[in-house]
DNA sequence: CTTAAGTATATGAGAGTTCAACTAAAATGG
DNA sequence: CCATTTTAGTTGAACTCTCATATACTTAAG
């Protein structure tokens, strides 16, 4: 099949999209790393952890709800250990697996880091949208999470910019 | 000022926010390193340098243009060297500044990359969404990029879902 | 003209990410 | 049971990115 280009439209929203989530990351990582002094995906991986009963989860498990590549994961957690934020023991259940239990120092960490971190997703995200565009934007990303429509052409008409 | 908390409904759209990008980005990335052996931003600077005027372009504007920091930008060109894609001249009107050069090789490069790339951005992105959806994505992403509004509460009614 | 300040880019160390290879423990199936 | 396959997780090398610092040239000031 011949290559199916962008129009002017569809690069202008492509650029602007990849302008706009370049800026998301960079600000957000680059306001935790200087007043926490973690990368982002550090910042995800402990959120997950507080959130989890008894604060532990298996690798596998929290690689997944963090969104990170199980390589990934081992090496943060690697590192999160050094800093006596987690901590890993066997699991009981399964001998290959392993529980990442988030430490009290760990946990006072993201404690630490959340309300900087709260107010920079605010400023850098809610504030500038209207009450709306976050409504279509949250549909978009589900969207591009898990694409419903298979082929081209007659997708479902989902609503666009209500607002219930 | 106390802490203003993400409510249930922005945790949502946040979460999916960072997952929805986290999508996009790894899935191009790995397309193209796989199938062009480039990760994505290389593939931006060529294609920057390949709309210039003679595919030459200053480092700094260069670097603006593919939202690339001086820094990264720099790293990547000596590699792009090393491979044949790019060249760098001394730039004859200021004697600090350098000129990147897209190469014959290099644009053959792109050339050969982009019809992989681009199926990938449709899958990924624009297969997904409406038009409507896209619409107002744009505008979402001009506001993240560039903030209007300043402080919080009476930001100006932008229109949202309209398809005109 | 000389010196100070500013601009353009490079460079090197440190850290995170990816990919492929590796270990170890379950599950499966004769 | 024993062999095979699958699953869980780690590891190391290669690569990219960031941050701080260094270098070279230009502009501004006296």
């Amino acid at each position: 099949m011949t290559t199916r280009w962008l129009d002017e439209d569809e690069q202008r929203t492509w650029r602007a999209f990849l302008a706009a989530t370049r800026h998301v990351q960079e600000t957000l990582d680059r306001q935790l790393q200087r007043d926490a002094g973690m990368p982002h995906a550090y910042y995800e991986i402990l959120v997950r952890l507080s959130e989890a009963p008894e604060r532990t989860l298996r690798m596998s498990e929290l690689a997944s709800r963090a969104g990170s590549s199980q390589s990934r994961l081992s090496h943060a957690v690697a590192r999160l250990e050094e800093r006596g934020w987690v901590r890993r023991e066997r699991c009981p259940a399964d001998g290959r697996g392993l529980l990442a239990v988030l430490t009290d120092d760990g946990y006072a960490a993201l404690a630490a880091a959340a309300p900087g971190h709260v107010e920079e997703v605010r400023r850098t995200l809610f504030d500038v949208l209207e009450p709306g565009q976050v409504a279509v934007l949250e549909e978009i990303c589900a969207a591009i999470v898990s694409p419903s429509g298979g082929t081209h052409g007659g997708g479902s008409a989902k609503s666009v910019g209500r607002r219930p």
